[in-house]
DNA sequence: ACTACGGTTGAATCCTGAA
DNA sequence: GTTCAGGATTCAACCGTAG
């Protein structure tokens, strides 16, 4: 491994990824940029607009990467909307098979067309696995309810709960856990929380040192 | 217009709809065949096989037919599953603008992988609207719970208050409803309920027939 | 345990005005 | 004409608190 676990790579993912062992991987666990240029008008806080999200030209060679590095039976979890679901399931079909579509149902709905359409509740999660490896507790459903938690890190956080559930269901102790669009650090703080190991990228310098203050945070509540 | 409103033909769609008049059609709502050969082993009742469930052919000459058939403002609903969504979706948006991905929930889960999956607790139903058209009532969210029905009459039966509920939000008395694909008729059932009018189109004959005695229920118990 | 009520919030979309 | 950036806007769901 050529690559420090536990680490946050303030760098490009696919860049990044190259220096990842092959079939290293136990989980992957990633909010990928849905390529909606999106930027959160939410009240006063601006936040600082997601890279690269006017396209998706990254995906292809992101997905052959991921393939190489993430381990045959694991599993995935792969965040998307419904904007573009059939870009990336279509894409990521290419390598894996998309077993299932998890529904993260939220507490509350979005913004968006008042009049004309149904209010957004929910972000899809793709969730690939070749079948071969179980999931760990009960037989749950694919509707997961998860409230919200503040979004004064980052413009589209990620409920930690909810990564830490992912986390159990789909790996064990010591397990390398991947996540490549860090963002708020939900994946690695889980991880950590949940006593794996896991090896994150983060394009974005002050969302790196946010990530960085918050695991800073576990290391001394825990220990 | 050289079709017969509130009439379900025994035909095969894709013909019976090139007899429908351009652009006449104020609403789309059905529910078509997965393309997944599905067959029911639900308790001791042994469904038909949906016919030509094995290929998804059909769909671009289909799909060609709706865009023609459908008023350019109207709301189209499509069921789907996860299966193999980003194949309808892309077929469609040749066409329309898929505006959201609506979610219905059910009461229960299905079958399925018991150790490496996640229960199917819902079904895909894609929704599109060129923005124009309101839906009445208030701003409903993109998750809708409704109750499964029996199962004896369709081996996908689905419940008539759902179909109801799209009723009321997309269309107005005398409005004319589309159901290419009418199963076990809850699209008909509740254009009739509602007081729209309806074309519905089953090339199975015995789901004709428990369609028209369905149909035939109503008309003695509304007047 | 239950209801009532106030406070809070949203991976968006539309519209307007400027370039 | 066209594109683009930014500001205003919804109401249903949920939570906490109080009665």
């Amino acid at each position: 491994m050529q690559i420090e676990l536990n680490t946050v790579y303030n760098e490009d993912c696919v860049d990044g990824m190259k220096r990842i062992e092959d079939k290293s991987v136990d989980l992957l666990l990633t909010d990928v940029p849905y390529g909606m240029e999106f930027q959160s008008n939410y009240r006063n806080v601006k936040h600082i607009k997601i890279q690269n999200d006017n396209n998706l030209d990254w995906l292809p060679r992101w997905m052959k990467e991921i393939d190489r590095v993430v381990k045959e039976d694991a599993h995935l979890y792969i965040f998307c909307s419904h904007h573009n679901i059939e870009i990336f399931k279509s894409e990521i079909q290419k390598y894996r098979k998309v077993k299932n579509i998890l529904i993260w149902e939220k507490n509350n709905t979005g913004m968006g067309d008042l009049y004309g359409d149904y209010a957004p509740k929910y972000e899809f999660v793709l969730f690939c696995s070749n079948g071969k490896k179980k999931l760990n507790g009960g037989r749950d459903s694919n509707i997961i309810k998860a409230n919200r938690t503040q979004n004064d890190l980052h413009a589209t956080e990620k409920p930690v709960d909810l990564m830490e559930y992912f986390i159990e269901k789909s790996s064990v102790e010591d397990d390398i856990i991947l996540d490549p669009f860090a963002g708020s650090g939900a994946t690695p703080i889980g991880a950590k929380n949940k006593r794996r190991n896991y090896i994150a990228f983060e394009i974005e310098e002050t969302h790196c040192n946010t990530i960085n203050k918050r695991l800073k945070h576990i290391q001394a509540s825990l220990f």
